[in-house]
DNA sequence: TTTTTGTACTTACATTTCGTAACTTAGTTT
DNA sequence: AAACTAAGTTACGAAATGTAAGTACAAAAA
């Protein structure tokens, strides 16, 4: 009958956790500062939608991003503290998963 | 050069539980078994949706199905072993969330 | 001086996923 | 027979995503 009393804090961590390749980014970014052409590789990801992404989580103050005025201009990317308070939530994906995740087809 | 070196469990693990409303779903059932109805309209998720998800969710084996046989009759999810292994996640998710995510626009 | 190169994006477009609302099935009560 | 209930399904338009090509700028190469 009556509907969601979930916490909105907790609703909208999801919302930005959930949004599709942030934790992936997040968790690439947690071996340190990376220029934009690194994560493309690294990660997999379109750069559409890692422009898109990471504009997104520099919003949320997630993501830092810094640029740098060689030839060519490089943008480094960078966990911000809050980005960085994330990594116990991947650890425990990564725990998880080793305990139960198989791959086998 | 080189690309990504993830560890495959870790990348499934984020593959399912970024699959939008899957980690929603999974922190509606920590509360107990529950009825396909109780869970669509706690979680404000439509019937299509919901329905997809919760099928993967069993195919994953972290969510259990069973009919019970009463008029009409009625469906109830529960989490498995797997599925309540995820608390940890959820809860880490909660405190980063309450730490760090503010809501004023 | 013109052309090529490198970096970080944008844009256009086709494909996929999602949300909404109406419909289905089957037993039960009216 | 008509209406009701629970758990889905179906059809379809809207939104998100992937792919591939294009852009801007400066400097190095030709």
């Amino acid at each position: 009958m009556d509907q969601k009393k979930i916490c909105p804090r907790f609703e909208k961590a999801l919302k930005i956790l959930n949004h599709s390749w942030n934790t992936l980014l997040i968790y690439q970014l947690l071996e340190g500062s990376q220029r934009y052409s690194t994560i493309k590789n690294q990660v997999g990801i379109s750069s559409r939608v890692l422009t898109e992404r990471l504009k997104e989580l520099e919003i949320e103050n997630i993501v830092k991003r810094t640029v740098i005025p060689s030839t060519p201009v490089v943008i480094e990317y960078e966990l911000t503290e809050k980005g960085h308070a994330l990594a116990p939530i991947l650890k425990a994906i990564e725990q998880w998963s080793s305990m139960w995740v198989n791959i086998e087809e």
